[in-house]
RNA sequence: GGAGAGGUGACCGAGUGGCCGAAGGUGAUCGCCUGCUAAGCGAUUAAGGGGUGUAAAGCCUCUUCGAGGGUUCAAAUCCCUCCCUCUCCGCCA
């Protein structure tokens, strides 16, 4: 959520910002006009109940002194202060909830060095790696779909009998590879972050302090008998983590990392781009998030960044990173970096990682703040995220990548150490 | 799931309608005292919003005693709903 009160201090730079994303600002004008009517009559109603408060102390001191005819004035004039409080505390009430509901519905403003642009298409590329057209052999060029079904390794059939379709069934060493790419990831990055192993299933609100609701709620699994929801990333429950605490800035930067399962419904995207693992409704992933203060946030988000890539390079995948475009940016995001993995055998680019500075409009939601060093007040936090490692796409891209002429796909030498001494998949 | 007991500031804990944003204690910070340490003495010590102020300080004011709603001139205190914790029983990986 954004600062209301950069609603009366700074709306010209708010409405530059959400200009950038091209949304239409009648609702942010409208929220601004809202914001000041709400403090004005705010402070008329606070009047009257400093009114209520002074008088109904005087009842109670005249009944203590036996005045039982002043008592009974001054309570009726209470009570008289006391209507107009409640009339015009509903009109507060009103104008404050259409004021909220616009700033939950307004993204995030685009960081200053965001690129601009209107859609994907204007997405900068900022680097590739590691990616040679023409290295890939004709044997790299199977789908992995194909690759597993042939060595056993990717049971979608069954998947869908036992759930539906994009609920894959990895077995034997493709379930191992899953799980080894994950072990990698936590690994990795064990030396600075923290694993929490959070709940998978979450409150409503846990939703809404990242964001993913009211807007997504139909991407969401929502359980209704017991009113959960089954996480969309473990984002939602690291950032929660947070949620309603003061943290010392000693403790920051805070780094955590999880590895849970992650539900989509992936409403509207069926037939789109959904064979094999390219979309699926279930996948493993081990995501990494900081908490930090301002001055350290463009620290977080290179360390991040550049942990994600580790993964990648350290499974000898080509990559690219790109810098989206503030027509395509998240709506809670100010900056993102994507990662994009290439598979060769279905020659897609693959997103395996978005790479997240969120300024402090998650942690505003989700009213995370810390106290400064220097002491007084308290600041509200910034959040980064990004996954370290998504299962399904770098699944796909590691079989493709690694699959030999003879149709087994060698293991890298990265996971080795999870593979129980084999260096291949061989079915 | 059933029965019961609870949720108050960093922590412990008092508070059953007004003088309570809240006694007392612990911890913390500052100062005093003292060869040093310990003990002792004094002061300070919740968050947030609005206003005033060049700003810091200060001052005025509102909200918050698990959350939300209600009763009342007045609610930590009474009523309702929900959440959470603990104990016992039941069930169970």
């Amino acid at each position: 959520m954004l600062d209301p009160r950069r609603l009366r201090t700074d709306l010209d730079a708010v409405k530059a910002g959400l200009a950038r994303r091209g949304l239409d600002l009648s609702e942010i004008e409208r929220a601004a006009a809202l914001e000041a009517e709400e403090r004005s009559l705010k402070a008329t109603v606070e009047g009257l109940r400093a009114q209520v408060r002074n008088l109904s102390k005087e009842v109670g001191q005249a009944r203590k002194a036996g005045d039982v005819a002043t008592a009974e004035a001054k309570a009726d004039e209470s009570r008289r202060v006391g209507e107009d409080e409640r009339k015009l505390d509903a009109e507060v009430a009103r104008i404050g909830a259409e004021l909220r509901d616009i700033l939950l519905r307004t993204p995030n403003l685009p960081a200053d060095d965001c690129p601009g642009g209107a859609s994907e298409h204007d997405n900068v590329i900022v680097r590739v790696e590691d990616y040679d057209a023409g290295a890939y052999g004709d044997h790299q060029r199977v789908p992995h779909w194909e690759v597993g079904a042939t060595l056993g390794i990717l049971d979608l059939e069954r998947g869908a009998k036992l759930s539906g379709s994009m609920f894959p069934v990895f077995r034997g060493q493709g379930a191992t590879l899953g799980r080894a790419l994950c072990q990698l990831a936590l690994d990795r990055n064990a030396d600075a972050y923290e694993e929490i192993r959070p709940p998978s299933l979450v409150r409503t609100d846990t939703m809404v302090s990242t964001g993913h609701l009211p807007k997504f709620a139909d991407e969401g699994y929502h359980l209704e008998r017991d009113d959960l929801w089954a996480i969309p990333t473990a984002e939602v429950p690291l950032t929660s983590l947070g949620r309603d605490e003061i943290i010392p800035e000693a403790d920051l930067p805070m780094r955590l990392m999880a590895y849970t399962p992650c539900f989509r419904r992936e409403a509207g995207a069926a037939g789109r781009d959904t064979r094999g693992l390219l979309r699926v409704h279930e996948f493993d992933k081990v995501e990494i998030l900081s908490y930090a203060t301002p001055d350290q946030a463009a620290e977080a988000h290179a360390d991040i960044l550049a942990r994600a890539e580790g993964s990648l390079k350290a499974l000898g995948l080509a990559y690219r990173v790109l810098d989206l475009c503030a027509g395509d940016l998240g709506a809670s995001a100010a900056r993102t970096f994507d990662l994009e993995v290439y598979a060769p055998g279905c020659d897609m680019w693959l997103e395996a990682s978005s790479v997240s500075w969120f300024s402090d409009y998650q942690a505003r939601r989700a009213n995370i703040r810390y106290r400064p060093a220097t002491g007084g007040g308290t600041n509200v936090v910034h959040t980064l995220n990004g996954s370290a490692l998504a299962v399904p796409r770098v699944w796909a891209a590691v079989v493709e990548t690694y699959r030999r002429p003879d149709g087994s796909v060698a293991v890298p030498e990265a996971l080795w150490p999870y593979f129980r001494g084999a260096r291949s998949i061989s079915g």
